[in-house]
DNA sequence: CTTTCTCCGTGGTTATGACAACATAATATT
DNA sequence: AATATTATGTTGTCATAACCACGGAGAAAG
């Protein structure tokens, strides 16, 4: 198998990997842009790993209002928190893009004694607690990015955030306009003028999905210093 | 020690927990009204469970905005996500009233291998998951809710939210009217008015922090069916 | 009982973002 | 190349919630 680098299996080995495989725990699969992994209002045993491509989370209502929780990229898992409670779905995960999509049966990992004893068990449950508890930091940073009030702080906040991780000041991030604006609880429209309103103020650029965040402290002349 | 009925020690025997507490594992804590028990840009080791009374997990910006995440009521727990990543905190616990806290060596039972082959200690790291992936639903529950972009549906959903939780039509919310407009990102006024807005066209009735949600189907009388 | 303080409602003003409708650009399809 | 389709920007109108200031009710403190 590819070198499967995700948190979820830190610590387990090459053979230890092969052996939950025979036991069926993983199952790889490819997913078509627009494509749903998981369903609201389904239940579900698995958790999904992103291979490649990226996956939002994202819940539809009944008039068709969509909101994005969170875009999964490459490394990341999705559905664990469902798989391990057994709770129905409150959201769809979607296919980004065309995507492959590793599956792996969470919840019998954690639920049945099957694999109680087995060497791997006891690491992919506790790697699944870390998981899950940076998945509620992810949260909360979402809640206290999203309280802002008005929209260019929550533009700001989410450029940003981006900026930090990926370490540099110019990106790319996973939305077009509208998912931005999704993911922003924004009016596309409104996402658009306040972005162009930043662009003419010097604060940014962007092309597309590309966008740079400039800096404020015009730097004086090196002769100054 | 009194029946602590937190799903931390869900399985876990009184000899357990016996145990535990020798080792040092538990400590229990008052905390008077408006008390800080984690505070921001800390790092802990440790997760509380509230006995009785309650705490809010917020976060106070540079200009004194609060944003409340969560209330915690009896028997829920709070700050686990950071005792078990060793992150550093981005929020407060602070008591919304006088309340006692018992105070849980999450890090400790999670990463030492001091413990590691005890009875109970792969009892609590699998209820750590479970503690963990239910307040990862909360949160996303959160998000959707709060996502609304208007007043309105935003109080709805909440109170309805409420409601469901407590089983009836009538209750008491946790919150005095700044700390539920804290909670829904609603400038106190604007709540104030909306609240009373929901009541004089009947949908809702309230005093102090005493809610009740009125039917909208008006029944017709008994004789006419 | 009086004073103080906190909590809550109210009014008025204003900024802002939602919404709808359209224009233009970019991309995909044939 | 021509056409359809999607993505993005633009404009204008309107409803709404933020903000500020105040007054009253009720609780707590003296």
């Amino acid at each position: 198998m590819e070198k499967m680098m995700s948190p979820l299996f830190r610590g387990v080995t090459e053979k230890e990997l092969a052996d939950m495989r025979s036991r069926g725990c993983l199952r790889e699969t490819g997913c078509r842009k627009g494509g749903i992994i998981f369903r609201t209002g389904e239940v579900t045993n698995l958790l999904g790993i992103v291979v490649s491509g990226s996956v939002n989370v994202e819940n539809i209502d009944l008039w068709g209002n969509r909101r994005i929780l969170s875009n999964i990229a490459p490394g990341e898992s999705f559905g664990e928190t469902y798989a391990v409670t057994g709770e129905t779905l409150m959201v769809d995960a979607a296919a980004a893009e065309d995507s492959r999509i590793l599956l792996v049966d969470a919840a019998g990992i954690i639920r049945r004694e099957t694999y109680a004893d087995l060497s791997w068990s006891g690491k992919i449950s506790r790697n699944l607690l870390m998981i899950s508890a940076g998945k509620n930091l992810m949260l909360s940073s979402r809640i206290l990015q999203s309280s802002f009030k008005r929209s260019r702080p929550r533009i700001m906040s989410y450029l940003s955030s981006v900026s930090v991780r990926t370490g540099s000041l110019a990106f790319d991030i996973p939305f077009d306009r509208q998912a931005l604006a999704d993911y922003l609880n924004l009016d596309r429209s409104a996402l658009s003028k306040e972005l162009c309103r930043m662009r003419d103020e010097g604060l940014i650029e962007f092309r597309k999905n590309h966008f740079r965040l400039l800096s404020q402290h015009e730097n004086p002349p090196l002769a100054d210093r």
